[in-house]
DNA sequence: AATGTGCAAATAGTTCACAATTTTTTGCTG
DNA sequence: CAGCAAAAAATTGTGAACTATTTGCACATT
């Protein structure tokens, strides 16, 4: 496979985390919350479906309910909660045809990512790369998924941060949220022990500058990931009738 | 170039537009206000920049404020608008950096898109693309600028539809209208002018089933956008020292 | 037993007044 | 009249009260 390079000479200094964005006080109190809610779905602390009603969240956090309602909508925005007028907020359920979309997605983004890490990366990168794969099968050896959850997309999403570009490692933290959405819901047990063994070969094809190896290593471990779900069959569900006639 | 195959059989028979999620009337409300806000500012009728007053904008849109900082929330959620603490809400005004992000993200989204709309195209669709195109000229020619902006930019979103992956739609939708933003700061005239007849021989390259020249117009297409761009130069720039200095 | 009805409680959604902050205006001084 | 400070006005941010909708439950009906 051939690989353009046109243009991607002018290696930018911009350092992803240089410029924390100064945030007012109320705002970093909103983020508090957006993340802490965030990170209890990621790593299936909460299941999807769950509700997640204003109320117990705003006396849970201390905070008014409007406040509660804001990271809601943001959380919804970002299809990690689904907002269901007059009902309420519940974690995001995602349909299984949603499935193919987020990993096409994925492998578009991620092959990119590679390709960028491939020229960028520097040896404390490879460091840090290292250590999460080794937290990973540490947690995943004493049985500790939530964490082994969340550090297998932190594998993903620091490679699009060593790529440097800001849009796509926001992208990518969308879709590996959703990913783990669905893991949650479909997930069998061998992806996530297959996972940290895929992740050191794609470290060794970088660090070894071979890119045609590295992208397909990272698509093949996207593909087998998808391939081990368990996606409901279809001709043997129940046929939701609410939502069926919704609009006929 | 050689272009994976596997897992892109299964094609699906999901359409794009079939279930029009349900919205109960107040989130109808909503999105009406945050598509024109939405819509003026790709159409580039309000420039980078401009601030968007809340009261203003609850008079004139006949809402409550309320309802306008729940609409500016999610502009700003989606890099639109740029939410100031205790400012207000501003058109946003991309960096010069940005631009490299946001078009690699685009090229890396849409090669994938021009992958499956050469697998997926139907007669129908192409002639809508080319009624884009031709309506594209048309605006282009009569000097309506407005218009030719916003059909340009659906050009794309179009093959992303044709695509018919959902979530790289939505990215697409995001990276297009920063991409607006980005032209109205930094663009040049002949942008718009080139894009019409590369629209064309993009389409002509889908039709004809020709892959590998269909991703390589597009890649072209997206590259020439961006060279064409005037960014500023950072070394002749004044330094703002308030700004520099404000928060060491 | 299954379905229907009405009421009460719970929850979501809206409104509005007030607090906090920024911006503009005013008035003073050298 | 430039520069500064205080006052006034305007704007953003917050929270609590109010309204609307849904849900749960008891009881009635077939």
């Amino acid at each position: 496979m051939k690989h353009k390079t046109r243009a991607d000479n002018g290696r930018d200094n911009y350092q992803m985390k240089a410029q924390p964005v100064k945030l007012s006080e109320s705002q970093d109190i909103d983020k508090q919350i957006y993340d802490k809610i965030y990170r209890a779905i990621i790593e299936q602390r909460i299941l999807p479906g769950t509700k997640l009603g204003e109320k117990i969240l705003a006396t849970t956090f201390g905070v008014n309910r409007s406040r509660i309602r804001r990271v809601l909508l943001l959380l919804s925005n970002r299809n990690v909660v689904e907002l269901r007028p007059n009902k309420g907020a519940y974690v995001a359920t995602p349909e299984p045809q949603e499935t193919r979309h987020v990993f096409e997605a994925r492998r578009s983004i991620e092959s990119t990512v590679v390709s960028r890490v491939v020229e960028r990366i520097s040896e404390q990168d490879v460091h840090k790369l290292k250590d999460i794969i080794k937290e990973e099968s540490e947690n995943l050896r004493s049985g500790n998924r939530h964490n082994a959850i969340r550090l297998s997309g932190e594998f993903h999403l620091l490679l699009a941060e060593i790529a440097g570009n800001h849009v796509l490692h926001k992208f990518l933290e969308e879709l590996v949220s959703r990913t783990s959405l669905i893991i949650g819901m479909y997930g069998t047990s061998p992806i996530l022990d297959n996972s940290k063994d895929e992740h050191s070969e794609i470290v060794e094809a970088i660090v070894s500058r071979d890119l045609d190896q590295a992208i397909e290593l990272m698509d093949d471990h996207l593909h087998k990931i998808e391939e081990l779900l368990h996606l409901p069959d279809r001709t043997k569900e129940k046929v939701d009738f609410i939502k069926l006639f919704a609009d006929l």
